[in-house]
DNA sequence: ACAATATATCGTAATATTGCAATATATAAT
DNA sequence: ATTATATATTGCAATATTACGATATATTGT
């Protein structure tokens, strides 16, 4: 077939996979990392930090938008983005509470 | 092309989307979530409490286990599979880094 | 209105992922 | 050795992702 079942887990487990799909590309960590590491919005030309053409990149923002990690808006010419705080906040709630669950009994297996 | 150019990214970025992309999808987040939440390790029927096929989700654990995120042991007919603490760890380390970073002015954007 | 600059979208080729039936392999018990 | 049970692998069809050139759209300055 080639489409995940979406329909048989949970709102949560979708929600999340959905977020860390978003996450899970070297690409859209760099982008990610730049707007951390600037802490604040980044406006700029960001296919020439990373190595890629600019459809590419405008592509990825994309993604990380739809998935409602970042928030764009308009300024002038340019776009800024920068973290959508209600989003992030609730991927690092789920994160933390799958994260930190195992206690991880060395002795297991 | 369609084949992601790692070559222009840091070994830690690369690592970081590689352990992100096996936890992307809600099947594999269930099996975690299955196997934290008995704390120990799992041998048994996953395809009963999941919806999906023995060989679907034998092919999820494997990828699980690629990503170095659980190990297999072999305990007579069956197989128990547990969290790899070591990579968990790692995964742990490299998320509350990027996840905890940004102070998120509200003022921006 | 027109040119310059910045970002988005479209179209497309190459590759990857998802899910499953069918089949293979491995261990345990008789 | 044979059977029963558990997990893995193979092969395949449907769909998704990645990357980029070409083109479209939108805003600013003249």
């Amino acid at each position: 077939m080639g489409l995940t079942k979406t329909e048989i887990f949970t709102e949560e487990q979708n929600r999340l996979a959905v977020m860390l799909k978003a996450l899970a590309h070297p690409a859209r960590i760099a982008i990610l990392q730049q707007i951390i590491n600037a802490n604040a919005c980044i406006c700029g030309d960001l296919s020439v930090e990373l190595g890629l053409a600019q459809a590419t990149i405008s592509q990825h923002l994309k993604e990380l938008k739809t998935a409602g990690l970042i928030q764009g808006t308009i300024e002038g010419v340019s776009v800024c983005y920068c973290i959508e705080p209600k989003a992030w906040a609730l991927l690092k709630a789920q994160l933390t509470g799958f994260l930190n669950s195992p206690d991880l009994q060395p002795g297991c297996c």
